[in-house]
DNA sequence: TGTACATCAGTGAACGCGCGTTCACTGATGTAC
DNA sequence: TGTACATCAGTGAACGCGCGTTCACTGATGTAC
């Protein structure tokens, strides 16, 4: 068995890499593989030898997120240390809708970069987006205070994944972003990040220090 | 001049028409200008006597949108007629938000279908974009009973395309709607729309009749 | 320890295909007489 | 009114190019002896 079974595992994870931050930049039609691998120091021949086609690649790309960006990492990365006080949802909320995340083209949320291009893919990606999803609807919902309402049918159905009410605040800060980046104006995209954060910081009371 | 400017300007409308719908079904790379053509019923080479590249057509084809879809036609096309003393805003709000809105992938708007494809587009395609943002801003905001609110800094900075509160709620929208067609478990993406829809309802107090 | 061998990750040329765009043409139709 | 003409919308073959995938190969490295 020579090269390792560890080398493969490093360089396949190489080319995933490389894979999603050139997807979430350019989509996946407008990527080629030759780019893909070149991206990752290997040559075109070699993509064959880890994945079957170039769509299976797709749903190790959009899922890597998952793994790679655990909360405790954006708050970190994207937010300032000295806000000191504010709960973790909060500093979540500030760094999704920052700024930094939509100037970030190749590294954000593929919730953000490609869920037009997801929605015309196959089971697998959309898996993978469903996983990325759900993720997020976990951090907003346990960090929900629900007094009163008891579980609706909808909520239900979504068998644990999260309140209603965070549904709602996942799908307004994923707008947001979504629709930021589509438009030229930048005071336009900073508009509605600011209404999506007041929005958000207001209903759930996350704003209080 | 042979073929009237009426017979020309009708057969443009027809290929913006072809190309709307098959834009929102499968995204500007994946559609050929040779589908776009059969589909208006001509061939490929007439093409370029109507527009200079396909990217051209593409900006035409996002804002065709605005043109064919007045909010009041959006109240007879996907609502019930019997929804009697319910606000026009609140059967928007349902339209745009049903399972027929949804399912119609190549009728839908643009904002729903399109917009991480744009977020790589160019300057025309985004403008086009923005255009059909903006309406959907406005019949927002002419609906939205803002009570106190001094406009803020940012709601200031979109030079009266909207309350802030109508950005926070069109981008709720167009998330709730972007990411449940992303998802592949029907069950999740209408947990998304009701969500969506109960908190939009419910915070506007366009859900009372 | 040193050497021959087997494995298989990685290479790069080649294949088949379909795309956006161009171009020489055709023929339907408005206009001038 | 009827006819010859000019215009230009629409045709379809062709061009150049780049893609996803295949395949015969090379050579780095773990293993057996």
């Amino acid at each position: 068995m020579p090269y390792t079974r560890k080398h493969k595992q490093e360089t396949r994870e190489r080319i995933v890499n490389s894979a999603r931050r050139l997807f979430n930049r350019r989509g996946f039609t407008e990527v080629t593989i030759d780019q893909i691998m070149q991206h990752a120091g290997l040559t075109r021949g070699g993509f064959y030898k880890h994945f079957d086609t170039k769509e299976q690649l797709y749903s190790h790309a959009v899922r890597q997120f998952v793994c790679m960006e655990a909360p405790e990492r954006w708050q970190s990365k994207h937010v300032d240390r000295c806000a000191q006080g504010h709960t973790l949802a909060r500093m979540i909320v500030n760094a999704y809708l920052s700024r930094e995340h939509l100037d970030d083209r190749e590294g954000s949320c593929p919730l953000v970069a490609l869920p037009s291009d997801v929605a015309r893919g196959g089971k697998a990606v959309k898996a993978a987006f469903r996983q990325v999803l759900g993720k997020m609807v976990q951090v907003f919902a346990a960090n929900l205070v629900e007094p009163q309402a008891p579980p609706s049918l909808a909520a239900r159905a979504t068998d644990g994944q999260g309140s209603q009410r965070a549904l709602a605040l996942v799908a307004m800060c994923v707008g947001a972003m979504v629709v930021a980046r589509a438009v030229d104006d930048p005071r336009l995209g900073d508009a509605f990040r600011d209404a999506a954060r007041e929005h958000l910081l207001r209903s759930t009371g996350w704003g209080a220090s």
